[in-house]
Order: C-alpha cells, then sequence, then structure tokens
DNA sequence: CACGCCTTTGTTATAATATAACATTTTATC
DNA sequence: GATAAAATGTTATATTATAACAAAGGCGTG
C-alpha cells in the first residue's frame, strides 16, 4: 500500500521535477499553481477539480474554479499531471514524456492508478494507428480493473 | 467521404441489430431507445447528449435530459453505442463485442472515429495488465491525431 | 526609471454535462 | 384484473468547466 513509501519524498521530488521543467520550457512555476501541484501529489490518488477547490479555498488561495482551472491546463500542458477522462480526474506524473500521451491501469477497488510506460503498446498503438492510415497526436488509454492488490483481499 | 457510402443502409442495419441484440439480451428496444440510437447513427459522427436532447424536442418525445441519459445507459449496457470519454460523447457501434471495451481513431480534423478491432491491441492491453498483476474489466482506448482522409487535404 | 507589453490572477456570471428522487404509467405474469 | 417489475415523466439540483473582462504583476527596453 502507498501509506508504506516515503509519500513525502515522492511529492518534494515532484515538485523539484516541476522547478526543472519550467525552466526548461521556460514558464513559472508560481504558487497557485504549485500548490495545486502539490495537493494532486498529496492525495496520489486521481483528485477531482473542485475538490481540489475545496482544498484551496481553506487556505490562502482564491478559491475560484477559474483558479483551479487554469493551474490545472498548465500543468497538463507541461505534462506534469495528467487528466483521466473517464474520471474527470486529475493525477501527478512522474514518468518522463515528450508528449503528453497517457496511458493507466486504473483500480476500480482501491482508486490506485498506475502509468503504464511500455513501449511496446506505444509500438502497438502506433502499428494500428499507421494500418488505418492514421497519424496519431495524442494517445489515452484508461484501463479499468482490480489491481494485484486488491485481487489478494 | 461518409457521405458517399449508403448512409441510410447503415442506419437500418444498426437498428436492425439493435432489435437482435435486444432479443438476445431479453430487453426492450422502446421508442425512445431506438430514436435514440437512430438519431445517433443519423449523425454518423460522435454526438452530444444535449444535441440529442435538442433533437428529440423538436419531435414527439420528452424532452428532459433523464429521458436521454437513461437510453444512453441502456444503448451502452447492451454494447450499441460507446462513449468517448475525452470528448462526452456517444457514438454507434457496428462491431462485434462480447465487452464493452472501447477503442478508437479519432480525427481531430473532420471529427470522424473509427473503432478499432485490432486483436493484436487487444492482445497488448491484456499483457501490459498481466505484467502488472492488474486484471482488466473494460479497456478505453481514444487516440486523436488526424485521418488518412485529411491527412491528403 | 517609466513606459508598454505580456503573463498571470481576480471576479462575476453562466454554460455544459449529468444525476437524484419520487410520481406515474405501461407491461408482463399470474 | 391484481400485482410486481420495468419504463417513463417530472422537478430539482449536482457536477464539471469556460467565457469575458478587469486588475495586478513581471520584465525588457529606451
Amino acid at each position: 500500500m502507498w501509506q508504506k513509501h516515503k509519500h513525502n519524498a515522492c511529492v518534494k521530488q515532484a515538485l523539484q521535477k516541476a522547478e526543472k521543467i519550467c525552466i526548461e520550457n521556460k514558464c513559472k512555476l508560481t504558487p497557485t499553481r504549485k500548490r495545486v501541484l502539490e495537493l494532486i501529489w498529496k492525495s496520489h490518488k486521481p483528485i477531482k477539480a473542485y475538490d481540489l477547490l475545496a482544498q484551496l479555498s481553506s487556505e490562502d488561495f482564491v478559491e475560484k474554479p477559474p483558479t483551479v482551472y487554469r493551474a490545472l491546463d498548465f500543468l497538463i500542458e507541461n505534462n506534469l499531471i495528467h487528466r483521466i477522462e473517464s474520471q474527470n480526474t486529475y493525477i501527478g506524473c512522474n514518468t518522463n514524456h515528450d508528449t503528453s500521451d497517457s496511458k493507466f491501469l486504473i483500480c476500480d477497488s482501491c482508486n490506485e492508478v498506475e502509468e503504464l510506460v511500455e513501449p511496446k503498446l506505444q509500438r502497438t498503438l502506433n502499428e494500428v494507428s499507421k494500418k488505418q492510415g492514421f497519424t496519431p497526436s495524442l494517445v489515452n488509454v484508461e484501463v479499468h480493473g482490480i489491481c494485484a492488490q486488491c485481487a489478494q483481499n
């Protein structure tokens, strides 16, 4: 279970990565953006925009929807988070992307999500696209099911 | 372009398939459900719930959201349509499923959608899931990009 | 430094998507 | 025809997201 891993460490690491990416991409990790990213990582599970909003509201931040959605847009554009379309949720990304493709295993029992980084899956997706003369720009894979942990219980 | 194909025929075929499926599944293709399915097929492209609602309203049907959403739920349950999560849209399904998995190529230029029925893709998805000890129950693949037709123009 | 420009944030309002909850009607079955 | 189950009608509201415009902040250049 994730409680056992070094969770503070993974939040910290995510923020450091974000700083780095922002320097590379010549953009700014402003306080709001940083705080939203931090909240996403702290939750560790897919989180909803309005839940982020509620958490921000209890702090020093302005509590209007555009605040959160702008931050989310920024983080998505810079591949720091992904949106899980089938849930209207957002989750941190700790893989190294050159694209904003997102590929997930989503456990419907514990709600944990695992990002897939399998080159083989990417290759297959490219192949089947090419076969249809299709040029992919953005791939979204969401596999729902039961994770190993939950299957045991 | 799809205008060239026998579009009436494909709508008709879809309705016939629906009748058949409903007999198999021991459920009923009521007038509202049938009309919603027909509208989805007539549009031929991904269509939004409220667009369906607007079309129904100009007819003899009750024009409230639950009407449409119930019909959509029914059609999805019986694998007669799919929901495209990244667009909040619905599209007819003319492949033979035993599951409600959905795998699409989505052209962001002309908005046409092609359903993928590649066994190889399914195998690869199963493989990468298994590798993580994950048991899939529902697969959703949405590849955005540019179709062959649009790439030429 | 001050000016202008661009980015970011604040603010109000509203759009778009979807469901809850309960009443009524229809259908199937006995 | 009584009754239970399925489907539909109805009202209200929840959830998710964006438009539009104003104000503030950062920054490069003369």
